[in-house]
RNA sequence: GCGCCCGUAGCUCAGCGGAUCAGAGUAUUGGCCUCCGAAGCCAAGGGUCGUGGGUUCGAAUCCCGCCGGGCGCGCCA
């Protein structure tokens, strides 16, 4: 088939627009799905739209378009003739065959079934988690990793070519903090005591680290010894929470690079260059107000150093020299105010990258509840609950799909002790349920899947195999706008509600009837469903179970 | 003070450039296992969608004000 059932009657009806003034109309009409199954499997507003623009009423226009598109709608063989309903929607009910097909098409396709090579496809980037190797890796982090991964999955499924990147700034200020703190714990020193670094990380893990830093003979008099054992030592501790969560990385950058191959130096000279620059009170400045920013930026201080506005220029800068023309940065809201200022950065270097380059997708922090009170994240502290705990409280699969069910710029409140007592309500476990239970049906039955896309299908005619039908043809065009909107959690909910229907259906029909052909349409159907949320949750990198 | 984000059922959250939009889970209450897995299903109660205006045939959704919460506002990163 050239097109989806539902981009035909689209194009069907965007052809009957023309017709309905010999005035020239631009309208493309867009198909909504109705909420109300009885309203059918589509519906159009086009005529409620079109009301103004036509001065006419929109029930009388509804009606027009009806008779205008009734003969190519019946040739098409894909719909019922259209509805006319309420102020002036048409609605629109597939014809059960079509419907059906679903079934066959999701079993052909298998894993692929969802994916799609969208036209434009080309090399992506994801930047996510990026935290400093100044502490293990906390819930905000772990909310980053299963958002940022799921983002990359959801792209890939798009057809791009994507790479996953970990930034790691190694060589700024709270590089120095971490390797002072240690020094200062290797020494015999506790957070308590009046010689400890002012911005010094207070948590037990640089006690831990300071201890085998002494233990491999590591002298406390030697600073630049304890910075690179501390740095490859959390860098170590957070490679393997990353792979308990099942996220990897395909490039690691380590800042520390941009400043011994030179780049920052460069990015300094072609800021300069640009003549977007000023000297005052000694230091230079960046006129980053010219691109949408409410102040300049220091660019070099007047005690020579360079800000971290530079690296974090230069490092953009590699991303876009790296051939990357679409890049995803997933960061926590608490950094909102660096979008504006590293997209001026990138403009002021004149070399034509694009103002909204590039994407930012902004998570609010996440609140952690225990005892019913918030634990504050603070790496200072040392007082939070990282990744890895959760993880060992709930699992991978619950931490990773409760994480990454909610919109990014939602609050969140990750209540703690719920997530530990109750595991059992969490909503990953009722979803795959229902892929395990799909399995146990199929083993019940001992009959060979491979046979099933060939079933027949004309009995799946009941509401709750109609509702089913509808569910998983959907799947396509919303992956395709969760990847386009940068937006995973509609993923999530979209399994809860085919899980949930599927779990009514069981519930309601028996699969393994005596009937040769209901039996195998029945079959089918499951086994479609089991691929759906196969495919769904290997996109949440959650995975799906056969027996629970 | 300025900027960005968020206020939807007791709780946690979907729905967000309109219409067929008052929703899910959870919690509470009452039903369903001699029958493919009860980590399930069915049903009930529960909200002036923070608030006041505006635009429109129509606003939870768009615009403005206000209130409340979060996060930013450095020659820190």
């Amino acid at each position: 088939m050239a097109s989806d059932p539902k981009s035909e009657i689209e194009r069907i009806l965007t052809e009957g627009v023309k017709k309905l003034s010999s005035e020239p109309i631009e309208f493309h009409v867009e198909l909504e799905k109705p909420r109300r199954a009885e309203h059918g499997d589509y519906s159009s507003s086009a005529a409620l739209q079109l009301a103004k623009i036509l001065a006419m009423p929109p029930r009388k226009i509804a009606e027009n378009l009806q008779k205008l598109t009734a003969e190519s709608i019946a040739n098409s063989g894909l719909s019922e003739p259209l509805e006319l309903a309420g102020a002036g929607f048409l609605n629109i009910r597939l014809k059960k065959s079509i419907k059906q097909k679903t079934v066959a098409r999701i079993l052909e396709q298998g894993g692929k079934y969802g994916h799609a090579t969208v036209p434009g496809a080309e090399k992506v980037m994801v930047e996510f988690v990026s935290a400093n190797p100044t502490g293990p890796l906390h819930v905000g982090h772990g909310r980053q990793a299963a958002l940022g991964d799921a983002l990359a999955a959801l792209l890939e499924a798009q057809g791009h070519a994507v790479t996953r990147e970990f930034y790691y700034n190694d060589a700024g200020a709270q590089i120095q903090n971490l390797a002072l703190s240690v020094q200062a714990r290797a020494s015999g020193m506790t957070p308590e005591d009046s010689g400890w670094p002012a911005d010094g990380y207070r948590g037990e893990y640089i006690e831990e680290i300071a201890r085998s830093f002494a233990a491999a003979g590591g002298k406390a008099g030697d600073l630049e010894a304890a910075r690179q054992f501390a740095v490859a030592a959390l860098r170590k501790e957070q490679d393997a929470d990353l792979q308990a969560f099942g996220v990897a990385f395909d490039v690691y950058y380590l800042e520390s690079s941009l400043y011994t191959d030179g780049r920052v130096e460069s990015a300094v000279k072609a800021l300069v260059a640009s003549g977007k620059t000023y000297e005052r009170d000694g230091a230079l400045w960046l006129r980053t107000t010219e691109y949408g920013d409410d102040k300049d930026r220091v660019v070099r201080k007047s005690d020579g150093s360079y800000t971290y506005f530079v690296p974090d220029v230069a490092y953009h800068l590699t991303k876009w020299e790296r051939g990357f023309r679409k890049v995803v940065n997933v960061q926590g809201t608490d950094h909102h105010s660096t979008v504006t200022r590293v997209r001026a950065g990138l403009q002021a270097l004149g070399l034509g990258i694009p103002p909204g380059y590039p994407d930012y997708v902004l998570h609010n922090l996440v609140k952690v509840v225990r005892g019913g009170e918030e634990v504050k994240i603070s790496k200072r502290a040392g007082s939070y609950v990282t990744l890895r705990d959760l993880i060992d409280w709930v699992g991978r699969d619950a931490v990773r799909f409760f994480l990454v069910s909610r919109r990014a710029d939602a609050d969140f409140v990750f209540d703690v002790d719920l997530a530990r007592s109750q595991s059992d309500e969490n909503p990953v476990y009722y979803v795959q349920y229902a892929h395990a239970r799909v399995c146990s049906v199929f083993s019940q039955w001992g009959g060979d899947t491979g046979g099933l896309a060939a079933a027949p299908l004309d009995s799946l005619a009941g509401p709750r195999e109609s509702a089913l039908l509808q569910r998983l043809a959907e799947f396509p065009e919303l992956v395709a706008t969760a990847a386009h909107e940068l937006a995973p959690h509609s993923i999530a909910f979209y399994l809860r509600e085919l899980a949930g229907e599927f779990h009514s259906y069981y519930n309601a029909e028996r699969i393994l009837v005596d009937d040769e052909a209901a039996r195998r349409a029945r079959l089918a159907l499951c086994a479609a469903v089991r691929q759906v949320l196969a495919n769904g949750l290997a996109l949440l990198g959650v995975s799906a179970p056969e027996r629970m």
